[in-house]
DNA sequence: GCAAATTGGTTACAAAATTGTTACGAATAC
DNA sequence: GTATTCGTAACAATTTTGTAACCAATTTGC
């Protein structure tokens, strides 16, 4: 059970250990934040809501546990994994106490801090995100929404279901009745020449308006392919 | 937050590791049922559904995970906190990835033992009872009371569950079929159209009398969003 | 090559589909 | 019996989408 694509927030203060866990939990597929200091994250969770967060204890300014602490006390329920130096047992019980889930001791594990993520992430419910990439389109089929460069572009219902089954049959060409079939539904009795013409044609002008990316590759007699 | 009374099973063939753990977790008010291996385990889960399983790697006959791995297969969410002498990183992954929620190395610290138990407990135990947000909107799901800004708007019965509903499911598209499912009950043979449109605009005139927060986006010939 | 034929592109407009709003009354709760 | 809640209906407002007309590009037959 994939449960990529998530997001995750990190707070820690040493800059190395922050790009080492950005960079193996990116590479897994999560989407990372990190912050330095626990200063702009509560702002942060109330803009993305975000899945999980890693949270060292030994920060700058407020301390770790008591960051979520006070997350906790306003209404947060986000998993949390705490990252520390320190072993000290009276730490430890400090942050499971202040809502922590659970506990990491540095050096950590890479493979051993992956696995608890997924396994709380698992645990928590967190609904798994299914996204469709093609170039640099985003498709977000939970919130229906698209992405080009982290930009939100509104699309309509039909322009949305248009797209979707481009970026879904990726490299192969589509012929003009499977697009009817597809997305149009195949009761349609008549069904005029130039429907599918004039939908790309505003997908086009929404997601690429100045014509310079030429997503959509028009073959002949035959269909479309994305390009 | 007090949790005790949970039923939890442990699952530990050395006797005095398993009186130990019994001895522990009784203490702390918890109900413990000790297994020396995991064969009548299955039967005993049927009969009183425990909150949490202990298991030791190293059993006889059925190794643990494979235990947890089929309990997972036929359905069992129960967590699971894997206990082992073993230290090596394939098999940490194999728990892991066979449906563990924690592991514990041998031998333990018991205080870290039970704070993991308790963290383990309160993340998958009453997971709807506490409070939900979304920006300025607080859900108290224990009262079913809606707070903005620390003040208690009075909602309906049907608008507190629309409401519980999205903010149970921000971020994602709610069409207008699941709404009708989740909210009105699928058993409504005859749904008005407009039914679902008129509820969410009695519910926005109440959280949101000069429409200038914009919580409910429509997604035209789709649903809502939260916005 | 060149013209005719075919197919795709573009634009504006109107129809169609969907959502918003309000009022009314039946059902339910108090 | 009164008040509240909620579905229904009618109408308004909005958004989307199909159609048609015309232009541009590509292919085909000669």
């Amino acid at each position: 059970m994939e449960r990529k694509n998530a997001e995750i927030v990190i707070i820690e203060d040493e800059e190395d250990i922050l790009e080492l866990l950005e960079y193996h939990l990116g590479k897994e597929g999560y989407d990372v934040t990190g912050f330095l200091s626990a200063d702009n994250v509560e702002r942060f969770m109330e803009e993305e809501s975000p899945a999980l967060l890693i949270v060292d204890r030994n920060l700058p300014g407020v301390e770790g546990s008591e960051f979520v602490a006070s997350m906790r006390e306003i209404g947060y329920d986000t998993p949390v994994i705490f990252l520390t130096a320190k072993d000290k047992e009276s730490e430890l019980e400090e942050g499971f106490k202040r809502g922590g889930d659970d506990y990491i001791t540095k050096p950590f594990n890479t493979k051993e801090l992956l696995l608890r993520v997924e396994a709380l992430l698992r645990r928590s419910g967190v609904k798994q995100s299914d996204k469709l990439r093609y170039r640099d389109l985003i498709l977000d089929n939970q919130s229906r929404e698209l992405y080009i460069d982290k930009r939100k572009i509104d699309l309509t219902n039909l322009e949305y279901r248009l797209l979707y089954t481009f970026v879904k049959n990726a490299q192969q060409t589509l012929q003009r009745d499977f697009l009817r079939d597809e997305v149009w539904g195949d009761d349609s009795d008549h069904f005029h020449d130039k429907t599918i013409n004039v939908a790309i044609n505003r997908l086009k002008k929404k997601i690429d308006p100045f014509g310079e990316k030429g997503y959509f590759v028009p073959i002949w007699g035959v269909g479309y392919k994305l390009g």
